[in-house]
DNA sequence: CGTTCATTTGACACGTGTCAATCCCAGTGG
DNA sequence: CCACTGGGATTGACACGTGTCAAATGAACG
């Protein structure tokens, strides 16, 4: 996702069995409309979460990073409401779903930090939401690299050549409901107003305020008034 | 919200202590980015729940209807992220922030609900995103027409003349990322193909077969392959 | 019978999608 | 060492869906 969380989901389900697997760059984790007996946090690598049209058209629902949590769905609904798959290598930490009750009922407090991150997951769909709805293409880009840096930078991720991105223009398109070839022409847009950089997969932003004015940030809310 | 949900939660805190209270229509329940010393469980009566950008532009979130649950963001993230307001009259259920940890203590089952229940609204989130991403604008209101209606039925609305549907085409429009003007001509061509009629705050779906095939409803999900 | 707000309609502008070609670059094999 | 290949990125020309502007209609209300 693109935001970043408390990391302590990361080993909170250490007291449980649980196993480190690897998998490679393009690996499907879970599938749409599939249950799954496993549960992963994200130890290492980045992906992406996606749903299809029966028409072949596909959604980007978010990006994946590392402290991500993976089939929450899956282990409360029955079945994953949408793929996530490997966009790079990834190291995962795996275990049972079966053992996902048990934390509810010993571990209130872990509980609670599951619902809290479904909750920010939540929160970040109302914004794309927001974003795909209102916003123009311009924007769009801004608000999503914008978050996407903020991401990597929040997980140390930050090198000599910005931070890495090594997903498509075509995943970026997919995830903002842009066509690719708009979205690559908004993209050397925004490379002309020295906004952000992406290339090679990394991705350099100079000035973070320059995304955010495009990006049209929010500061905070409208005006609060007296509630009933 | 547009799907319905187990209506368990509708009673769910009863052990704790709560209020009915009523509210008029037009009436702001939960502000975008404010704390809330309340949670609220919807009885009776319609809402939306909405975000503001800061020129002023609107998302419409979600819909509202009876058996939804109001305030979950507020209660673990400490502020919302969008607003809820009133669209008719509703009759609430409201209830204390501080009692929400009581539950995830003494009620493991009921706070694997919440859990489920925000896992629902992410769900809805990503179908949305997928729509706004992907469909055009007369799929769009396909498939918002297509879901109000089906909540509405499994709520119990339905009368002669429909489901109730008592927001404006505006409300729609911010829903969808449409234009006003662009959402009442393409209003206007479901009336004529037969696939809804709404208008005097009633909707008529004669077949919810035409507005599915309209919506491009997904048949499940894409060809699945083993998994690692 | 004015006022106000929602809906409806037509004319037109513009952002974005589509099509198609080209460029770039990393592999790969001769 | 160099064609050949394939996927991604880039570019230009053009079509079309949707937004914007403006005006008219209709319903609710005092």
């Amino acid at each position: 996702m693109f935001q970043p969380m408390n990391a302590e989901e990361i080993t909170f389900m250490q007291a449980f069995k649980s196993a480190e697997v690897e998998v490679p760059a393009g690996q499907v984790l879970l599938w749409e409309g599939q249950p799954s007996p496993w549960l992963f946090t994200v130890l290492r690598g980045q992906g992406l979460r996606s749903k299809m049209l029966p028409d072949g058209d596909r959604q980007v629902v978010n990006f994946v990073f590392p402290g991500d949590f993976l089939g929450l769905q899956s282990g409360v609904m029955g079945e994953m409401k949408h793929s996530v798959e490997a966009t790079t290598d990834m190291t995962l930490c795996r275990f049972a779903r079966a053992d996902l009750w048990r934390v509810f009922r010993d571990q209130p407090a872990r509980a609670f930090d599951l619902t809290y991150l479904a909750a920010t997951e939540e929160h970040f769909l109302g914004e794309a939401l927001l974003t795909l709805g209102q916003r123009d293409a311009t924007s769009r880009l801004a608000w999503a690299l914008l978050r996407l840096w903020r991401r990597a930078v929040a997980t140390g991720m930050q090198g000599p050549r910005g931070v890495p991105l090594p997903w498509r223009q075509r995943d970026l398109a997919d995830a903002l409901g842009l066509s690719l070839v708009h979205t690559n022409k908004t993209l050397a847009r925004l490379r002309i107003l020295g906004a952000a950089h992406w290339s090679g997969g990394y991705l350099a932003v100079p000035d973070p305020a320059v995304l955010a004015e495009l990006a049209q940030e929010e500061d905070g809310a409208a005006t609060p008034r007296p509630l009933f």
